[in-house]
DNA sequence: AAAAGTTATTGAAACGTTTCCAATATGGTG
DNA sequence: CACCATATTGGAAACGTTTCAATAACTTTT
C-alpha cells in the first residue's frame, strides 16, 4: 500500500495540512514541525501523488505540442528545446502529431480540453482560432490569429528571404526562382516569398515563382516534373526553397538532369536542421533560430498560465545565414 | 462554469451513476435514459473531466517516452510511430529527453512514478532495473534487463551485423572493419559487432573493429582522428558502421582524405534513418524496422497495462538491407 | 395476484490533495 | 497576571469521477 498524506500527518503526530504545508514549502511551518513531518516522510518513504493534486488543482503542469509530425527534423528539434525548457520550468511535454489534418487537430484540441493542459504550443494548419478554449493558454508557431489570446512565435520570415536573395545574388545569381509548397491556411511563412520578392525587386533581380499546394496528396515527384517542365526553371542560377527539405530535393533532381549545384546553380534552403551538415553538397541555408524559438514559446506559454498578459501578439526571431556548399 | 456530471443528471432527472455508466457505455442502461442523458450532455455542453477520472481510477492514460534525444532521427522516427499507436488506443504520449544522464534517467523515472503513468518505454542507458517501480509496466528498447519484468524490443542486431558483412563481401570489399561508439551499459546493440565479426570468422574475412567510448565529452573529430592514425585502417576495403550518423561521418572524413566511396571504401549504416535518402551518395544501411519496433513496444505495454502476462522476454525483430550508393 | 426473478437505477462513499477558517499556542506588553 | 497580537496548527470541505450495495421497477412464473 502506498502512503497517502494521512499516514505522514499520524506518524509525525500533526494534521494532514501541516503536511501539505511542509511539502508544498509554505513559511508558515516552524522548523521543528518541518523536521518532524520530514522524518516522517522519508520513513514512509511518502512521494506525494500528483494525480490527485491535479486534481485538486484542477489543472495539470502538463503542456501539449501540437504539430503535424515529431518525424521532421526541424520539428524535432524544436521539440527538443522545448521540453528541455519546459522541465527546467516543472512541467512536461504531451506529443501530439496531427498529421497536418485538420480533424486531427481539433480532436487533439477537444482532448487537451478535457485533460486540462496547462498550455498548448501549436504548429497548426487548420483555423483552430475558435476550437482553442479561451482558457488554456496557447502559443501559436509560425501562425498568426491575431484574435482570442493567441500569440504568436516565429523567425524572421521576411527578414529571411531578403537574406536569401541577397546571398543568392552575392554569390553571382542573376535570375532566380524561388520554390515553395504552400498551404491553403495563411501562414507567416509566406513572408519568405514576400522578402525575397521585394528585395529582387529592389536589386532589379529577374525573379520567378514556383508553388505548389501541399494539402493533400502532394507528391515531391509531380512537385519537380511540373516544376522542370517549365524551360524557364531551366535557365535559372539561383534557387530559394522554401525549405531546407525542398532544396535537398531539388539538388536530389537537378543532379539527375545534369544541372550542377553550385557551379551552375546557386541553391539557399531554409531551416537549418542539423542533418543537412551530412547532406553532400552541404546546403547553404537561412537557419531558423530553433532553440531560441523553443525556448520563448515555452516562457511566452508559462506567463500567459500564469495569468499575465503579454505586451506583443507576434514574436519574431532573427534568423542567420549559414553558409553551405551550395552558393 | 464548466458543468459537472451532477449538472447533466439534475438535468436529465437521473443519478450521477447513470450519467457515469452512460458516459462509459456500459451495457446496463435503458435505451430511452441513455437517449435523455445524452440530450442533457449536448445541451449543457458536458465534456468528462479527465483529470477527475484519472484521480478516481489513480492512473491515467499516459504513456511516457523516455529517451536520449527527440532530436536525433532515429528516436524521433520511433516515436512518431509509438505516438501514432497510443493514439489509436486511446492513449497519450508525454515525451523525456534524458540526454542519456543516468541522473535524469533517474530523475525522470520518479516523476513518472508520482504521475502514476499507465507504461514507460525506455531507451536508457542506465541500469534502471532497481529504479523502475515494479506496478508501472515497462519496455526497454534494445536492452535487456532479464528480471524484473522489464521486457525488451529490438531489431535482430546479431543477424544485422552478419548481414553487413555479407553485402560488403558481396560488394567486393575483402578486409573490413566494425566503426563503433560504445555505451559503458550493456545493449543487443553490440551483438551488431558480434554477428558482423562473427560472419567475417565463417567467411575468413579479415576483421577490424574501432570502438570508443561515447559516454561523456565524446567528439566526432577525435574519433576520427583516432580511428585514421592507425594505418592499418587505411588499408580496409569496406566499413560497417554501428549507426547511420557514423557511416554519413565517416564518409564525410574519408572524402577530405581522398578516400573514395564506394570506389575504394564500400560502406554500410544501420539504422535506416529517413534522411539518409538525402545525403550524397545515399547510404547503404542494415534497415531497423522502426514502424514494427514502435508498434509493438506499444501493444506489448498496453497488454502488461491489462495485467496480461507475455510470454517472451525479448522481441527481436528481423532486419532488412537497404541498397544505397555507398556499396 | 402474489412471489420470484430480472433488469435498471440511485446515491453515498471513496480516491489524495489543498485551502480556509477556527482554534490553539506562543510571546510580548502594560 | 491579564490581555492582545501574532504564529502555528488542525481538520472539514471540496474537487468530479467511479463503483457498489441497496432499492426500485418491471417481467415472468406460479
Amino acid at each position: 500500500m502506498v502512503p497517502s498524506i494521512k499516514d505522514v500527518a499520524e506518524l509525525a503526530g500533526v494534521g494532514v495540512g501541516t503536511v501539505s504545508r511542509v511539502i508544498n514549502n509554505h513559511p508558515t511551518v516552524k522548523a521543528e514541525t518541518r523536521k518532524k513531518v520530514n522524518e516522517a516522510i522519508k520513513q514512509l518513504n511518502y512521494i506525494p501523488n500528483e494525480v490527485a493534486r491535479n486534481f485538486k488543482m484542477q489543472k495539470s503542469k502538463m503542456v501539449a505540442l501540437l504539430l503535424p509530425s515529431i518525424w521532421h527534423p526541424f520539428f524535432s528539434e524544436l521539440a527538443y528545446y522545448i521540453e528541455d525548457e519546459l522541465d527546467r520550468e516543472g512541467y512536461k511535454l504531451m506529443l501530439c502529431n496531427s498529421g497536418g489534418r485538420p480533424d486531427k487537430e481539433l480532436y487533439y484540441l477537444d482532448m487537451l480540453n478535457q485533460n486540462k493542459v496547462a498550455g498548448i504550443i501549436g504548429i497548426t494548419y487548420n483555423d483552430i482560432d475558435d476550437d482553442v478554449s479561451t482558457d488554456i493558454p496557447f502559443i501559436s508557431i509560425d501562425r498568426h490569429f491575431g484574435n482570442k489570446n493567441i500569440h504568436c512565435v516565429t523567425s524572421d520570415n521576411y527578414q529571411g528571404g531578403r537574406m536569401a536573395l541577397q546571398e543568392l545574388v552575392k554569390a553571382g545569381a542573376s535570375k532566380v526562382v524561388y520554390l515553395g509548397i504552400t498551404s491553403s491556411a495563411y501562414s507567416e511563412v509566406e513572408l519568405r516569398r514576400q522578402g525575397f520578392i521585394d528585395e529582387a525587386k529592389e536589386q532589379g533581380i529577374e525573379c520567378l515563382i514556383y508553388e505548389e499546394n501541399g494539402d493533400e496528396d502532394f507528391s515531391d515527384d509531380r512537385f519537380f516534373e511540373n516544376f522542370f517542365k517549365n524551360k524557364d526553371h531551366l535557365n535559372v542560377d539561383g534557387v530559394f526553397a522554401n525549405t531546407d527539405m525542398l532544396a535537398a530535393k531539388y539538388i536530389d533532381r537537378a543532379k539527375k538532369l545534369d544541372v550542377r549545384v553550385p557551379e551552375d546553380v546557386k541553391v539557399i534552403g531554409y531551416d537549418g536542421i542539423q542533418d543537412n551538415q551530412l547532406f553532400h553538397p552541404i546546403l547553404s541555408t537561412i537557419r531558423q533560430p530553433v532553440e531560441e524559438m523553443g525556448r520563448t514559446s515555452v516562457k511566452l506559454l508559462l506567463r500567459k498560465a500564469q495569468g499575465e498578459t503579454l505586451e506583443n501578439e507576434i514574436y519574431r526571431i532573427p534568423v542567420v545565414y549559414r553558409e553551405g556548399e551550395t552558393t
